[in-house]
RNA sequence: GCCAGCAUAGCUCAGUGGUAGAGCAUCCGCCUUGUAAGCGGCAGGUCCUCGGUUCGAAUCCGAGUGCUGGCUCCA
């Protein structure tokens, strides 16, 4: 047996030990599901109290003694009309309504595993053969869910595990969790005084000094390839009337999401997105189809009224810039433009070492637009897909309400991923603000417009950037690039002489003072994920050269100073890491 | 928005009905230092906010705000 199967027959049995740990605590919990997840297994019960964490221990400990008696998994199945009299019986509401669906779909039997007297689920297995197989487990959270994912449905209880085969693997595991909450952005970005978030704003960011620095350097990587790629970057306004957004259709598909505001009694709205501001900027003129394809960028601030439970340092904001751009072309160029963007993207991300996934994402529930219009749009998103070769997945119903979407996701340090890039083909808004361009033949035609971002939003990308390099973020994006550590006052004079030059080569270096003890300043410059920490003894003044303490790799090096700023300088310029 | 938890000095945290504490950082001295914390001292608090219980509340109760982990949603 592949070892995948059998962790997951480990935890999913885990769940079902979990599920019986429940009712000899509380025999009136209502089972909801119980699944084996990446990395252990949960269970959802409707429970006569709220759970309090002090209850994990002791359900833990009844887990344990349930593991410890080798109670048998044992499989049968029923007919499905006995299977619903038997939890009409015991009164298991959620149950009853999986198996009715089960019944409603077709099937005539259920499959159920069974412990003894002490427990029974409707599941599909496999399982172990006895609890004592269940491995190393540990109860770690207790958290709400509704009941099959629908915000309109109850609120259960859903008790998380953790789920390995050995004790061995479960430390390994809990080890990775505390890693990777050392690379936590809203911790790292503290230390390194990027950013802030107030209560006087939540979901706000404030940018400090040095968080504008990996801004504005972000940006200019930016634009330089875009520039390249023959993008015009454009600026609409923050605040637009509401007229606006009735024609765009933001009115009626994402008004929950929006702020307003009036100004001399008429209603404005603060823009979720950039889109219909290009299509105003696009439409200031006739268009001919020489000038397209028509790429425009715009780094727009936009604000969404996301719920307060979602809100996640730079992760999920209120408000944040788009690196935006939407392009117009004709339907014969949309093909050739999408792979372009997805291929920029590739670029772009490569560059940083982000892993990625695609997805793409098709027709939402509220949407505008024909069928025929969302048809031809997903196939030509799939024509290219296929072209370009990258695998991807479908999102079923998750695309814009205007058009369906290539999303890129890239995974943070501790597995979840985000949604950053995205590309999305749309007929609909080029009607509705009636965008034209006068062809070839003399005639008006419609233009096609693809909404797109690489980096997503600037806030969430320097939030995965940061926990990716543990804040040690490449040369040309760090705040301070190179501290210079003098042993004592003695070398002060060649280590000013030493900034001068790196600041004509446009480094940002400081100086720190022998006021600290060496350890402590270093201490300190790698607390604040300085990338060179430069050492400046006697040795280094005779010798003219610099000793590099290098923080990653944990060792140093000492070279010529002349030859390291001509070495340093090449590669922020090319801005290798 | 929903479920649960948390909120004490700039930071990390202790204190759980009876005068508010530590370490680090800041500031002031001393130390002139060779690769992750040199030594001493001063100062720093509306114990998140509002209300209630109590002779007395940082501590107990209620509401609000923010944050954390989930759910739903999303760049």
């Amino acid at each position: 047996m592949k070892k995948d199967e059998r962790l997951e027959k480990i935890r999913h049995s885990a769940s079902h030990v979990l599920a019986m740990a429940v009712l000899e605590m509380f025999p009136e919990a209502k089972l909801g599901t119980g699944p084996a997840i990446d990395n252990g297994f949960y269970y959802d019960f409707e429970l006569p109290r709220p759970l309090i964490p002090d209850d994990l221990p002791i359900l833990q400990k009844k887990m344990t003694t349930i593991k410890q008696a080798k109670i048998p998994f044992e499989h049968y199945t029923e007919k499905i009309d006995d299977a619903i009299k038997f939890y009409e019986k015991i009164d298991q509401a959620y149950k009853l309504e999986l198996i009715k669906d089960l019944k409603e779909k077709g099937e005539k039997e259920v499959s159920f595993y069974k412990n003894g007297d002490a427990f029974v689920d409707v599941c599909a297995g496999p399982h172990v053969e006895h609890t004592g197989e269940i491995g190393a487990f540990k109860l770690t959270k207790i958290a709400g869910s509704y009941w099959r994912g629908d915000a309109e449905n109850t609120m259960l209880t859903r008790i998380y595990g953790l789920g390995f085969e050995n004790d061995k693997d479960l430390r390994k595991y809990e080890k990775f969790l505390e890693e990777a909450k050392k690379r936590d952005h809203r911790e790292i970005g503290k230390k390194m005084d990027l950013f802030s978030f107030h209560e006087e704003g939540a979901g706000f960011p404030f940018w400090h000094k040095n968080g504008m620095i990996v801004r504005n350097e972000l940006i200019d990587y930016w634009r330089e390839i875009h520039k390249r790629e023959n993008y015009e970057e454009i600026s609409t306004p923050i605040i637009l009337n509401e007229q606006l957004w009735h024609q765009s259709g933001h009115w009626d598909n994402y008004k929950e999401n929006m702020y307003f505001t009036q100004i001399d009694e008429q209603n404005f709205a603060v823009k979720p997105m950039n889109c219909p501001g290009g299509m105003l900027v696009y439409k200031e003129k006739s268009h001919s189809y020489r000038e397209l394809p028509l790429r425009a960028g715009e780094l727009g601030l936009v604000h969404r009224h996301e719920l307060s439970g979602v809100l996640h340092g730079l992760f999920r904001v209120r408000a944040f810039t788009q690196d935006d751009a939407h392009i117009f072309c004709t339907e014969e160029q949309m093909e050739d433009e999408i792979l372009g963007v997805v291929n920029l993207i590739d670029e772009v991300y490569s560059k940083f070492g982000f892993p990625y996934h695609i997805e793409l994402s098709t027709r939402p529930a509220k949407s505008i637009g024909s069928e025929e219009m969302w048809e031809l749009a997903e196939k030509t998103l799939l024509n290219v897909l296929k072209k370009s070769g990258r695998d991807y997945q479908i999102n079923e119903g998750d695309g814009a309400f205007y058009g369906p979407k290539l999303d890129f996701h890239i995974k943070d340090c501790l597995n979840r991923t985000w949604q950053c890039a995205t590309v999305q083909l749309d007929f609909s808004m080029p009607m509705r603000f009636e965008l034209e361009y006068t062809g070839a033949d003399g005639e008006k035609h419609r233009p096609v417009m693809l909404h797109r971002v690489i980096f997503g939003s600037i806030e969430r990308f320097i939030g995965i950037l940061i926990e990716h390099t543990e804040g040690l973020l490449p040369f040309w994006l760090a705040p301070v690039q190179a501290v210079l550590v003098p042993v004592n006052d003695a070398q002060m004079k060649y280590a000013e002489e030493i900034m001068e030059k790196m600041k004509k080569e446009n480094m940002r270096v400081e100086i720190w003072t022998p006021e600290n003890s060496l350890g402590k300043r270093i201490r300190q410059a790698e607390i604040n994920r300085i990338p060179q920490i430069l050492i400046i003894g006697d040795k280094e003044v005779e010798n003219n050269s610099l000793t590099i303490r290098k923080p990653k790799e944990k060792q140093q090096e000492n070279m010529g100073a002349n030859d390291y700023i001509k070495k340093i300088t090449e590669k922020i310029n090319k801005r290798e890491s």
